[in-house]
DNA sequence: CGCTTAGTTCAAGGATCATTGAACATTAGA
DNA sequence: TCTAATGTTCAATGATCCTTGAACTAAGCG
C-alpha cells in the first residue's frame, strides 16, 4: 500500500469537519497556496513560511484527516494534494467558492507560486 | 438605532471566522433551516429542537459575531435572518455552496420547513 | 556506518469551545 | 400589578484547539 496514511474514504468526508479544517488561518492559507500552484503535488517543507515543522504537521493532519487534502510519502517526504475531484463529487461548488475567497483575502498577503523545483522528486 | 446588538460591518467580516462559525453542526442546521424558510425571518425559539435555549443563544451569539446571520429585536423576540447579500458581497457563491452542501447533508434528517406562524408577532 | 533531510510523536500549557442550570431582564397581556 | 413568554448572563465543567521544544523515525547519501 502506498497509502498508510489514514484518509476518509470520499463518502465519510463531512461537511462540518471540512469547514472546521478550513476555518484556521494557516490551513486556509496551505489551501490556498495548494491551490495556486495549480494543483502541482507540494511538500510541507513548502510551506515553512507559515508556521514550525511540528505546526506544520499538525495542520497537515487536521486537513487529512477531514479529506480535504491528500498526503503520499514519498522518500523522507510527504506530497500534498487537494482532493478536488472528491470534494466536487461531495460538496459541488465549494472548494472553488472557497479557493476564490482565499485567495482574495491573501492577495494583500502577496502570495507567489512557490518556485518549483525542476527536476521532480 | 434599531440595531443594538453588535454586528460586524460587512468589510470586516473575515473568511476564517465564517468558516469556523459554520464549522459545527448546530450552527450548520439553523443556516440550512434559515435558507430552506426562504429566507423569512424565524426566532430563536423556532430553534429549539437543536438545543436548549442557553446553548441557541450561544450559537446565534456566534453566528452573529461572524457575520452569518444579522438579529434584531421585535419584542421579547430576536428575529433572525441570513446575511446573504453581505456574504455575497464578500464572498461570491460561498454561501449557495454552503447551503446547497448543508441542506443535502440534513436531507437524511428529514429537514421540514418550519410552519409559519399564520398571522404575526 | 555516520550524517543530513524531512517529518512525526509526545507531553505540557494556555486558550477557546460547547453545554448546563440557576438567576436575571425585558416585553406583552390579563 | 401579576404573570407568562422569550431570551440573556454567569459560573462551572470537560473537551478540544494550537503552539512549543525535545526526542524520535525513516530514507537517502558518502
Amino acid at each position: 500500500m502506498t497509502n498508510y496514511l489514514p484518509h476518509p474514504a470520499t463518502e465519510d468526508i463531512t461537511f462540518p469537519a471540512v469547514l472546521t479544517a478550513l476555518g484556521d488561518e494557516t490551513r486556509l492559507a496551505m489551501i490556498a497556496i495548494l491551490a495556486s500552484n495549480s494543483e502541482r503535488a507540494m511538500t510541507c517543507g513548502q510551506f515553512l513560511q507559515l508556521g514550525s515543522k511540528t505546526a506544520l504537521s499538525y495542520h497537515v493532519a487536521k486537513l487529512r484527516e477531514a479529506g480535504v487534502i491528500r498526503v503520499r510519502p514519498d522518500g523522507t517526504k510527504r506530497l500534498l494534494t487537494l482532493r478536488r475531484e472528491d470534494l466536487e463529487k461531495r460538496f459541488p461548488g465549494f472548494l472553488d467558492s472557497v479557493v476564490a475567497s482565499a485567495m482574495a483575502k491573501s492577495a494583500s498577503g502577496d502570495q507567489e507560486a512557490v518556485p518549483e523545483s525542476t527536476g521532480e522528486a
